[in-house]
DNA sequence: GTTGAACATTGTTATAAATCAACTTTTTAC
DNA sequence: GTAAAAAGTTGATTTATAACAATGTTCAAC
């Protein structure tokens, strides 16, 4: 991970809550500025276990947001695409993350220490608003996704994460920065099935695959393979 | 669900952050006062789907939090008991219960209109950061169940939440007001798998079992069990 | 006390999905 | 440009667990 020289959030191509924050609370402490770090693909954000220190702000690039579980088998949970906070779930209490975060390409994240976000969060409502929001999304996501992987069978997980990653990228045909076995670990299943059943949904026209370039050509039908289970 | 009349928060038996916080700030609105509700077994508290308006706070009793998946199967996330805050997980945003939440005995419930906590939150840091500590540790533990329902074997996850109940009771030896059922729903494993394993463990001495009431004569071996998966 | 409903138990069967194994293709590094 | 490593693919086998079925037990209501 390779850190920029202290560049000023002026220059940031993307502003985030926390920079107008500073802007209206004409903030002094310049000492701890926020810092941006340039990431390359495989790069660790975040590491589950480990303690939080900062906020964390994808500005740009992707990353996905993993648990990684027994036998160093991971699940993830969703993919990250700016503007996004990663740190969030585990904001403030708990000290450790209970998740890990990593590029999927090439990436910036902006790290902003946790004493000046909590000075802020106090002091600055709108603030605290906006991450709670995104904090209640996460939640709600996460529920599904317990659901999902719990009662549905390997053909409507991986139904639901083709449709998931779809509208990811905004379109019908997309390609992804992720392996197969990626693929598989976002419905938690193993990477060879996850191939028979992108294989199978090719054979009966539903997608088309060519390499990691994917497109959904029967969303309806994915849909429906997706509700039924 | 009976509402109690009005009960003034001064004889409530058990205070909540929120009370003592409504007492430093000397807010006036006596109109959306706390209330009080008694509940009896199987209550829906708050269900999956509706609008989150009023903040929960368990007060007397125990309740489960359990999300309702597909073909009414529903995963227990975790057994709440006093005090509590129920309707943390969903707080500002998202407006719907991503869970639901139901009495497991004569409960009491206060429901604090949102507003009133909205408003109280934006005064108040002292609020801000004991509720949100309680979500950052409800998601640790959520994520800590994802692991456990994908990745261990029904054994594991029977025995860890045997641990789980033990811990809650804070004794080896306790009665639980779940149903074999809900134990099963707990690890979300079938009702019968649930009894058969129960029954193993009482045979290999690593339990007993009388109905409701269960001992756990070898934790050691139960922590094992649960490790290995 | 009897009846019905909810709860608990045990054995059998069916099956979804992981694992194993072998092989091909693509990407990365020197 | 070649070697090595990583990623992708396909088929056969095994196994964990749900589903089915049947029966026993407890508990509440009248």
């Amino acid at each position: 991970m390779k850190f920029s020289k202290k560049q000023n959030c002026i220059n940031c191509v993307l502003k985030c809550d926390i920079y107008s924050t500073l802007l209206s609370t004409e903030n002094s402490e310049t000492c701890n500025e926020p810092v941006h770090a340039h990431l390359k693909k495989h790069d660790v954000i975040c590491r589950q276990g480990t303690e939080v220190t900062h906020a964390l702000f994808l500005v740009k690039g992707s990353a996905k947001l993993y648990i990684e579980g027994l036998n160093h088998r991971n699940i993830i949970l969703y993919i990250l695409k700016p503007p996004a906070y990663i740190g969030l779930l585990s904001f403030f209490e708990s000290p450790y993350y209970s998740y890990s975060v990593t590029a999927l390409e090439e990436s910036e994240v902006c790290f902003i220490e946790l004493s000046l976000v909590k000075k802020l969060y106090i002091e600055n409502h709108d603030l605290l608003l906006s991450l709670n929001k995104a904090f209640g999304k996460s939640v709600a996501m996460i529920m599904q996704k317990i659901i999902s992987l719990n009662q549905k069978q390997i053909r409507g997980r991986i139904a639901e994460n083709l449709i998931y990653l779809s509208e990811f990228h905004h379109s019908h045909k997309f390609c992804v920065s992720l392996t197969r076995k990626e693929i598989g670990e976002m419905a938690a299943i193993s990477e060879e099935n996850t191939v028979r059943l992108l294989t199978e949904f090719s054979k009966e026209k539903i997608i088309a695959t060519k390499g990691r370039n994917i497109e959904i050509l029967d969303m309806s039908l994915l849909k429906k393979i997706s509700e039924v289970g």
